[in-house]
RNA sequence: GCCCGGGUGGUGGAACUGGUAGACACGCAGGACUUAAAAUCCUGUUCGCCGAAAAAGCGAGUACGGGUUCGAUUCCCGUCCCGGGCACCA
């Protein structure tokens, strides 16, 4: 008995040593993790002699469904790529914080009564634990929250930057409204168009003698923060205004309520005054083609020509109708007229014949939403009973209204030449309206050619004559005619910049008298006042209408909308706790532009041109030193979610299973909405309706038509989000393979700009070379097991090759095959047995920015002074790695047959005997002579028979 | 609808500037170690044809159809499918 006791009791003591040495990932990450935070590793000074390194990753939302395996992938990369720089000697800020204002946390409040403060600040934590597990090396003493008074104060002041300039085009850039006010009162308004009412002019007598009230009107059209009219949408039943993503097919996604378009006053940004700018500074930085044409085709230039046109109606009421074109010279090719429904011109239109038919056809496009109308295939439009008189032939066009034409892009009108345009073309061929052929052959008939190459046929005096020169002949005559003139059209619009939300930063503004006026930058920051309700002010204003104190303050009841406070984030980075300046100029001068940003193609048209918008402003009114905030873009592509769907019939609460719909997704002839629902409430695809009836307050009483006793949800592969309900949590990931593995797995998946869908199968690969590469270093039985022995060739030319690898594939951002560099790397040392330090210290220093935490326990076991994360990076010697001769491919006509070693300085003439002698290239020959022999050094060789 | 991106084995992907398609992994199959399992290690793995098998060989192959080229996953034209954005999600 007492030896059997022994014998077990020193087997479970060599147990636990055993233990001690395996690859322990949870222990070691924690362990790592205290020690860098007890230890300050990762703040980083304002003051270096280093060169400096920005790296950035966008701004992160906190949101209630906390990290999903998706938001990491380029906290990683970043990650990566700084402690990299930092190896390599760079003084690097890697920042993060919180863009924690937004809709989410106030339509939680709605639903659960939780204070956005409060839900927000729970997020927060919540985040930043899951941050914390995965090792990043953030800066966290420099972490920001836009909902912060200390951090919403400067946005309020940037915003009041905004509204006390204007954007003087003589000069190019962002001016004082003071300096605009000298220039009025000096000799009004010449040369000084008003970008608000284009038509305006005034001398200086003029404004004089203006009212205040005019006076503060007319500036508010310069502003470059304005405050103008703009249509919601509106939900009555609500009572509130919604964001497009909560309307579905014309109803809110919320309980599907009707949702019409209302006009509120909304604040703007005048962007259109930065178009060319914004332009411009395409060419000045490092964003990926794709995005640069993105953001031009959302800039949208166009040079063409406004025309008025003669109109002939019932009512006598509108004697002309103003159209936008970029083809002027296809003039007499217009058979028609579209004007957008909303325009004021159409009650002038509207014949008594065509009144009903335009009343209903206006009901209809009420309903519609701007996204529904733009993406609509199906062709509608009605009839006005009006017609436009073409000035050079006297030809009657009819002029019709359509949903494809928008208000707000041009003057809202067009004439449309179904020979050269398609769309024109369906819409002429869908009522039946006779078709003018101006260009000959070019036009079959059939489709349009939308080309500008040909030759003028049925035009007047444009006959013959080229379309690029009828342009310009045209545009003259119009002019001379005094009825049309060159217009440069831009297809962006100035940015909306209120919300009538509770939660965001409110504006620091009075009306008085119906006038708005900024509160003193001493009074700032405007803090958001607590509120007992988030329900909607009387009219869909703001939920701060609903306070008397507010009201009787005077105080605007709009808030600013997501995008503000991540227009500037980045610059108070850099100065995060000054008091005194939003950033002082000595920070922003040393950090200068963000050399690295990571982020998703999502805010290719949103926050960066208004972030980019932003800096040009500070950076014309003398903040700053530099107007484009980002030196270099990688976008990340999007680690995708795989989403479920419930179909709700339309305006009911009753849902049906996928199953049960028609190829039209229709039920029964009724129209279904389509919603998600959370991917953790669905088993496969069947829906757990119990869950469901308690996921949404709204849902407690949905009932269900089933199939085979199941409710089915339909699925997509589609972007993971919070919006979707399809999220992965990487917390269990970590916990179950560690922060090193997950780094890795996120890395090798794919090219970090590619969009994948998430799979955890596949991460035991990553995981079991992290164990091999622990192994290198100790002996599970022994412990440490390295020597000081001279390294091979061998051995050495894996460790350069690695390094070389490795170096490269960091700078070009190639984490993927950097992964797998270093799998081949310890294979091929597991495979020499190599166990020296002259190797393997240089080999952890190359794997420290991938896996932070093996590296440092390896480094610290193998008794190295200090932090591997402060160790110099390895470098790369040429001589280990350089080769004297080549296996070539040989191909007979482009197809490789077989392999010959030649050495690399081998001439053509040396090449051609060597390969002519093989024996399997004379097979192929069959006696003959080749035609060519192509001969690419250190690439392959070619045999052309 | 418009703009942008993508499509390569059973799966994720590699091939960087037009030069050996499938690196590196996952999965799968077989084997070693073990009483067994886990862990670890080894071998094979694009498809088809020809072989008893192995070796070798032949043919096809990077969404589909064309084109340019000695040579195309890569460049050009057309088609299909998937994803992102389209102005109040951030």
């Amino acid at each position: 008995m007492a030896g059997s006791f022994k014998a077990n009791f020193t087997f479970k003591i060599l147990l636990i040593q055993i233990a001690s040495m395996e690859y322990s990932f949870r222990q070691i990450e924690k362990k790592w993790q205290a020690e860098w935070k007890a230890q300050q590793t990762y703040q980083v000074s304002n003051d270096s002699d280093k060169p400096k390194c920005y790296v950035l990753d966008m701004f992160p939302y906190p949101s209630g469904a906390g990290l999903h395996v998706g938001h990491p992938l380029g906290y990683i990369a970043s990650d990566i790529y700084s402690r990299f720089k930092r190896l390599k000697g760079y003084n690097v800020l890697h920042p993060m914080g919180y863009d924690a204002f937004g809709l989410p946390a106030e339509q939680y409040a709605i639903e659960h009564g939780v204070h956005p403060a409060v839900s927000t600040e729970t997020n927060i934590q919540n985040f930043r634990n899951q941050l914390d597990n995965i090792g990043f090396c953030f800066d966290w003493s420099r972490e920001v929250r836009t909902c912060d008074p200390s951090y919403y104060k400067w946005t309020q002041w940037i915003f009041l930057q905004l509204f006390e300039s204007y954007y003087n085009r003589a000069t190019g850039k962002a001016e004082s409204i003071s300096s605009l006010v000298a220039i009025f009162e000096e000799k009004g308004n010449e040369g000084v168009v008003c970008p608000g009412e284009p038509g305006l002019q005034f001398n200086a007598a003029d404004w004089k003698a203006y009212s205040s009230h005019r006076q503060q009107e007319i500036l508010m059209n310069y502003r470059l923060a304005y405050c103008g009219y703009g249509e919601v949408n509106w939900c009555e039943a609500l009572g509130t205004v919604l964001a497009n993503d909560e309307v579905v097919n014309g109803v809110s996604e919320r309980g599907g309520h009707p949702v019409v378009k209302k006009k509120l006053r909304q604040w703007y940004l005048r962007i259109t005054e930065y178009a060319d700018r914004l332009l411009e500074g395409l060419d000045r930085i490092e964003f990926s083609e794709a995005m640069k044409e993105m953001q031009t085709n959302w800039i949208g230039k166009s040079y063409g020509a406004e025309i008025d046109f003669a109109v002939k109606s019932e009512k006598g009421s509108v004697s002309s109708l103003r159209v936008y074109t970029t083809r002027p010279d296809t003039i007499f090719g217009v058979d028609f007229m579209v004007v957008a429904p909303e325009l004021d011109i159409v009650e002038g239109l509207k014949s008594e014949g065509q009144a009903a038919a335009v009343e209903q056809y206006l009901d209809y496009v009420k309903s519609r939403s701007e996204r529904e109308r733009m993406a609509e295939k199906k062709i509608t439009g009605v009839f006005t009973g009006s017609y436009a008189i073409n000035p050079f032939d006297g030809r009657e066009i009819p002029i019709w209204l359509s949903e494809y034409v928008l208000a707000g892009y041009g003057t809202g009108a067009i004439m449309a030449v179904p020979c050269g345009d398609e769309r024109d073309h369906r819409f002429a061929e869908h009522f039946s309206i006779p078709i003018t052929n101006i260009i000959g052959a070019q036009y079959d008939g059939k489709e349009a050619n939308p080309t500008k190459d040909a030759i003028l046929e049925n035009s007047g005096f444009l006959n013959g004559i080229g379309m690029r020169e009828a342009t310009e002949i045209v545009l003259k005559k119009l002019e001379e005619m005094g009825i049309g003139n060159r217009k440069v059209n831009y297809r962006m619009r100035d940015a909306a910049f209120s919300r009538q939300r509770y939660w965001g930063e409110p504006f620091p503004v009075k009306w008085q008298n119906g006038v708005a006026k900024a509160l003193p930058a001493s009074d700032l920051p405007l803090e958001l006042p607590y509120v007992e309700s988030y329900k909607p002010g009387p009219e869909g204003e703001g939920p701060l209408a609903n306070i008397p104190e507010w009201i009787a303050a005077e105080l605007e009841t709009n808030t600013m909308p997501g995008y503000a406070g991540s227009s500037w984030y980045f610059l108070r980075y850099m100065d995060p706790k000054n008091d005194k300046e939003f950033c002082s100029r000595a920070a922003s001068d040393y950090w200068g532009q963000v050399d690295l940003y990571i982020g998703g193609t999502e805010h290719a048209v949103g926050h960066l041109l208004y972030s980019r918008m932003w800096t040009k402003v500070l950076y014309d009114l003398g903040h700053i030193g530099f107007d484009e905030p980002y030196k270099k873009l990688v976008n990340q592509g999007m680690i995708q979610g795989s989403s479920r769907f419930v179909y709700r019939i339309n305006g009911t609460n009753t849902f049906v299973s996928k199953g049960l719909l028609n190829e039209e997704g229709m039920y029964e002839g009724k129209l279904v909405d389509k919603l998600h629902v959370d991917v953790n409430i669905v088993d496969g695809y069947a829906l757990d309706t119990e869950a469901f009836k308690k996921w949404k307050p709204e849902y407690a009483q949905a009932e269900f038509v089933l199939e085979n006793e199941q409710y089915l949800c339909g699925s997509e592969v589609e972007k993971m989000s919070k919006s979707k309900f399809n999220t992965v949590n990487p917390d269990h990931i970590v916990e179950r393979f560690g922060a090193d593995t997950f780094r890795m797995y996120e890395m090798f998946l794919g090219p970090v700009e590619i969009s994948k869908p998430w799979d955890t199968k596949g991460i035991e690969g990553v995981h079991r070379f992290l164990k091999k590469f622990w192994r290198l270093y100790v002996d599970e039985n022994k412990g440490l097991n390295l020597t000081d022995e001279a390294p091979t060739a061998a051995e050495l030319k894996v460790l350069h090759r690695t390094i070389r690898k490795i170096e490269e594939d960091t700078e070009r951002f190639s984490f993927n095959t950097g992964v797998s560099g270093f799998m081949i790397c310890v294979n091929e040392l597991n495979e020499l047995k190599c166990r020296k330090k002259s190797i393997l210290l240089p080999l952890l220093v190359l794997l420290a920015p991938y896996a932070p935490h093996i590296t440092e326990e390896l480094w610290q076991l193998a008794g190295q002074a200090g932090s591997v994360l402060d160790a110099a990076f390895p470098e790369f010697k040429e001589e280990y790695v350089r080769e004297s001769a080549k296996a070539y491919p040989v191909a007979i006509n482009g197809k490789t047959r077989t392999e010959i070693t030649i050495g690399l300085e081998a001439s053509q003439a040396e090449v051609e005997e060597i390969v002519l002698a093989n024996e399997l290239v004379q097979k192929w020959l069959e006696g003959k002579a080749p035609k060519k022999i192509v001969y690419v050094k250190n690439r392959m060789i070619n045999v052309v028979i």
